[in-house]
DNA sequence: ACCTGAACACCGTTCAAGT
DNA sequence: ACCTGAACACCGTTCAAGT
């Protein structure tokens, strides 16, 4: 018989919001999903969304914590490859939900919770390329610029997007200075 | 006396229209921006606007062609100028109308007419930097890499200002291979 | 605690009607 | 040709009321 049921229902129904919502957010595009949509798709009215989220960005939030944990399990797979390896695979994963990259952007101007959450997002990928530069003799003051140089590209990929050839010859031009593509 | 006095007065009050429009996209942010805020300052009457422009899109791409015109005439000055310059310049100039390019991004995807300025405008980008790049001796390949790049940087910076420092650190990282930064 | 029906203030846009 | 008042369909959000 069910123990505590109570808050274990309330995760799982939370949960089927937010899936609901990454999953239209991802295929139709934020400001084109509206509150009702998501409800819909949940098998809730539109105001009961409001008892589990504050708004419609706590949502967003929510929902590109969840897409990222997902990326996040597959990204441990891929620990032992070249940098150059790592950015193309994020690249290749992100591009499904290319479109939230600029609702990022937008929303931040205007939502804590979002730019908090952008902000995370940034201290992530800057992470994973200066610990890649850290083990080289790469001066600190150039990890920052090509941490920084990559997260640029990534989003301008995801926004402007390339064939593989045109991608890879961009992110060598960022990593082959000194061979730093193979490491 | 006034010789086809009314094209003149269409002009006149398109160009009205336009202005009160660029000016609060840029300040209070496209979405933030009501039509009926933007006919107030017009002085019209919020339906009057969609005798002028086709949609809200269409105003944006008007705002857009203005803001451009003004930047463009100014950059003419800065010709003699090193690659480097030119982009901080440029950077500089745009970071005054930094939250238009994600909206830009973010409507490019639903309106035509919106992608098609996008699209022109990263031409207009491109052909500064590869032009200044094809008087060096570098390869085709390598001229559309870093003009790339260049163009991420920029909506990079203007999506995650940075300081005078770091924002040059990381162009010179691009630029500085082949001391092109001083070309 | 959880969910709803009904309403609120607002939005971009349309259209018949005026001049 | 130019402009308006009034309306339309929709939006995110709130709230009193139910269980």
């Amino acid at each position: 018989m069910p123990r505590n049921r109570r808050p274990q229902d309330r995760e799982e129904k939370l949960a089927e919001i937010v899936t609901a919502a990454a999953r239209l957010f991802s295929e139709a595009g934020f400001e084109q999903t509206s509150m009702a949509r998501i409800a819909q798709a949940a098998g809730v009215t539109p105001n009961t969304i409001y008892w589990y989220v504050e708004d419609k960005d706590a949502l967003l939030v929510a929902a590109l914590d969840q897409l990222l944990g997902e990326g996040a399990a597959d990204f441990a797979q891929q620990a032992g490859s070249p940098l150059i390896e790592q950015v193309l695979w994020m690249l290749e994963r992100l591009r499904q939900h290319a479109t939230l990259i600029s609702v990022v952007h937008a929303r931040s101007e205007h939502s804590p919770a979002v730019a908090t959450w952008h902000d995370g997002f940034h201290a992530l990928m800057d992470g994973i390329v200066t610990s890649h530069l850290a083990d080289q003799g790469v001066t600190a003051r150039e990890q920052d610029a090509t941490a920084r140089l990559i997260t640029f590209a990534v989003e301008g990929f995801l926004a402007h997007p390339a064939d593989a050839a045109d991608t890879r010859s961009v992110l060598e031009l960022v990593l082959n200075r000194d061979g730093l593509a193979r490491t």
